[in-house]
DNA sequence: AAGTGGACCTGCTAGC
DNA sequence: TGCTAGCAGGTCCACT
């Protein structure tokens, strides 16, 4: 029997930033919506927030999946009563397969000795749905898994099916950079009085979701604005101009994901994505594509940045 | 209040 | 060959 298997390949993947996690919901939706949980099983290790235990899952039993969404990089799949949020953190991975036979056998290996026999190190949850198993793998633990009630009397979405940030504790979020909310006009208002770099402002989801650190220093490369300038100095067409090339970025790497998916599901092992396609990002010591100096690497805020002296400027 | 830096975690790699 | 140290990074939280 054909089998279909859906997955980010792990660890050969660029991280799993906001095109991955996107690429993933378009990906999972239609094979989870209408699909009932029967059965769950935990590997009993902790996650972020998560404490490993499969009894403070077991509410989800019986219910059937309505919507399969994400805020951010958090994937948000809509029950009957709860909405169940999961976040890959680094490593992250969520995978389905389809096929019931495969599935009871993976089931049925989920031991732990079982799991290392298997190769399967590392899932840490795995729901049984109607016709196949949802499986959640992620070797460093950065991610995570919460379920939140539906508010009584309350499913509480707006018409794309998306409950509100204060609906799922996910406040202080910035707009969506995909969104109409997001614009270089609201990018420039929001880093007024910044004084904090760039770069690490970027990152922090208040101006913007979604910018992880390879996408900052790629987008601040093409913007030709230097990562160590204050946020709070950036001028409005330059914020204009950064907000476009963000939603380019981000753009790319959503096709460049839905493709490296397609590849793996035909599973002729070959793993193209986005990496191939970043300028700066990893490339210390190279030749800037536009000036040929060598690109560098600096720390800030503990994460490495790269990006070219001679064409970014503060 | 804004910004910084540590902690979490484990696979991989460079260096000894 | 085998060991150790360092690095990777999303998010939370404590501290300055």
């Amino acid at each position: 029997m054909a089998s279909t298997v859906l997955q980010i390949p792990l660890l050969e993947s660029p991280m799993p930033e906001l095109p991955e996690v996107e690429v993933l919901v378009q990906e999972l939706a239609p094979h989870l919506v209408g699909q009932r949980i029967e059965t769950l099983r935990c590997s009993g290790l902790p996650l972020r927030r998560f404490n490993g235990n499969a009894k403070a899952l077991e509410p989800l039993i019986g219910q059937r999946v309505r919507t399969v969404t994400r805020r951010a990089k958090t994937i948000v799949i809509g029950l009957d009563r709860h909405w169940l949020l999961v976040h890959l953190g680094m490593t992250g991975n969520l995978s389905w397969s389809a096929d019931r036979s495969e599935a009871d056998a993976v089931a049925h290996a989920f031991t732990h000795a079982a799991v290392q026999k298997e190769g399967a190190l590392h899932r840490h949850w795995q729901m049984r749905l109607t016709d196949g198993l949802l499986a959640y793998v992620d070797p460093r633990r950065f991610g995570d898994l919460c379920l939140v009630p539906h508010a009584e009397g309350l499913v509480g979405t707006n018409s794309n099916g998306v409950p509100s940030d204060a609906t799922l504790g996910l406040q202080g979020l910035g707009p969506e950079p995909l969104s109409a909310g997001f614009s270089g006009a609201s990018l420039h208002a929001a880093s007024r009085g910044v004084r904090q770099a760039i770069k690490p402002w970027l990152m922090n989801g208040r101006a913007v979701v979604g910018v992880g650190n390879i996408y900052a220093s790629e987008a601040l490369f093409r913007s030709g604005i230097h990562p160590a300038l204050a946020a709070g100095r950036l001028s409005r067409p330059r914020a204009l101009h950064l907000a476009e090339t963000l939603v380019e970025v981000l753009k790319e790497a959503i096709e460049a994901g839905g493709s490296t998916l397609r590849d793996y599901r035909h599973a002729d092992g070959s793993i193209g994505g986005y990496q191939s396609g970043h300028l700066v990002y990893g490339r210390e010591g190279q030749p800037c594509p536009a000036c040929g100096r060598p690109l560098r690497r600096i720390i800030q805020a503990q994460r490495s940045t790269f990006f070219c002296a001679g064409c970014q400027r503060r």
